[in-house]
DNA sequence: TTGTAAGCGTTATCAG
DNA sequence: CTGATAACGCTTACAA
């Protein structure tokens, strides 16, 4: 900056001034300003402009893991909304692992970005204090959380998953649950859980099994349910991945899908329709989940001070293939 | 900072010295500070951290596409090894849009990063300079790269596609290839197109339809491929997401793969050993690819001062149920 | 309309 | 061993 200073032959403050047009300069002058910021390829330096401003121009957002393909779609639906309004996305993934969390929260926070997405993997690190960036949590609620916050309606999705595996006949069923701590995978099993009951569908707790919301622990619990006895003729797998998981153990265990177990699943991913066979799934809106959250942070970050929002979006049952229908004995 | 000083009864400098060790400070006045500092929850500003020192403690990556389940992958391998370095990734995705690609090279750059990774889906933007902060490119190389990469053997990995084919007695051939402007589709289709020819099996133009590394754009080039007359009775798709899209197309013509069909994919990522049916693929070790690259980028953040490094991981040939053998006529 | 200078939160140099 | 103080690159009153 001091450079085009020299070259344009003017101040600092000028140079500045042209280049946030903040005051009217006169044109002569800023043509050379500009000239010399293009000749010199300048590039303002975000964290002194940061600095001085006490914000800059990123939303930051932490994710709990980049490999579940459910995540990235809500990614593109945050960066869609933040980059049209010239923020820059910066996603910082946590592996489900508390420690690495609370560490990227407080560093992002300390580069103070104009803005905090965050999908918590743990409860704490998380209070709504009314200092620094505004903060909107997606798709999980950490305990106590009062702030913004943007999910789907779970436990109406699990309710769902059993009322069709009861209409569909079934009534030895089996469950893998997400990690209990998290709010989602709690809802799920406890809207599923109130179906069966309403049903007076019985279950055991061996035939609930707590995994990972990952492919391989998706994949254990499912060893452990088939070798149950009676087997299970269903199963219910509190996302897709863990449904890829069961899926394959139910092929290694020399069983059919569906035609010995079927397996109803969360999330709906598209690439579920290509297994063998597709999967039933209760479909989860991951796309409008950032974008809405995005949204509501956009608002946020211009001032809207309003009473914290609580946005619920709806879920949606899509049958394919792998739910067979059982006749009742 | 200030309060801590007050707090303590210390200057300024004293505190810096005791957080960042940088002289031994008397035991109790060090005490006095450690409790100022936990006491106020002190969290040190990166933004004006980093504008003195002239670099932050983050690693800036660029990712083209996170929807695309291979670059999560590699994604991970960048991140287990710059955490452990006490590094934070910030990733940011381009959605393969030039545009965005530059802003968020330049934006990553103000940040003054400790160092870049990048996977580049378009050429310009990105020259080696000497000053700015090291970068290394990954999984692709823009035009007249001369600095540090990391790929995989593209060139070999799509003859050994191709000669499986030919082994497999496919004579009859299409191809969808990625974005020609992409060096890894560019090898991929090379080496394809070499072991095609040394083994004298011709392909028209026509049977080599560019798509864009999506399944969108996979599905509507193979449906073209497979209108074509003589159908081709195999398909080589240069990436899983493009390969699941051709099998989704060949569902629809109402033709059975690998019955009618073949389909020879590239990646080979888990997720499709449980399509129907399983993928038979060039695996390319996304994890691996990360993993060297980040390794690189410390050793260079470090002061390596060798002469640019050109790191090239092999791919391995994982037949699974796609490709049918044929009774050459 | 333009220039000057203070200050954002750190670190580093250098006296005391 | 400790404390002033300058400097990092930028924005913004305020003065000219």
């Amino acid at each position: 900056m001091h450079q085009i200073a020299k070259l344009a032959g003017v101040s600092l403050g000028t140079v500045s001034h042209v280049i946030n047009e903040t005051a009217s300069v006169r044109e002569p002058l800023r043509q050379r300003v500009m000239e010399a910021v293009e000749k010199l390829g300048y590039q303002p330096n975000q964290l002194s402009r940061g600095l001085r401003l006490n914000r800059t121009n990123m939303i930051g957002m932490i994710i709990p893991d980049i490999t579940n393909p459910f995540f990235p779609g809500v990614v593109r639906g945050v960066e869609d909304v933040a980059y049209k309004s010239s923020y820059r996305l910066v996603l910082c993934n946590t592996d489900n692992d508390p420690a690495k969390e609370a560490t990227y929260l407080s560093d992002l926070k300390s580069f103070l970005p104009a803005g905090l997405l965050i999908i918590p993997s743990v409860d704490s690190s998380l209070t709504s204090e009314e200092s620094g960036p505004p903060v909107v949590c997606v798709d999980r609620r950490p305990r106590g959380w009062k702030g913004d916050i943007v999910t789907v309606a779970n436990e109406d999705g699990g309710y769902k998953a059993a009322r069709y595996l009861i209409e569909m006949g079934h009534r030895q069923i089996g469950v893998i649950s997400g990690p209990s701590h998290l709010t989602n995978a709690g809802d799920r099993l406890r809207g599923f859980m109130r179906a069966l009951a309403e049903a007076n569908v019985p279950i055991g707790p061996e035939y609930i099994q707590e995994a990972l919301f990952d492919r391989t622990s998706g994949y254990s619990s499912a060893l452990r349910l088939l070798h149950l006895l009676p087997c299970p003729t269903a199963i219910f797998a509190a996302n897709d991945l863990m449904a890829m998981g069961a899926l394959s153990a139910v092929r290694e265990s020399r069983l059919a899908c569906p035609a010995d177990v079927s397996i109803i699943s969360f999330d709906g991913l598209d690439i579920t329709e290509l297994t063998d066979p597709a999967l039933t799934a209760v479909y989860q809106p991951g796309y409008q989940l950032g974008y809405t959250a995005a949204r509501l942070l956009l608002d946020r970050m211009n001032g809207l001070k309003d009473r914290p929002q609580e946005v619920v979006l709806k879920t949606e049952l899509r049958i394919r293939n792998s739910v067979a229908r059982m006749n009742v004995s």
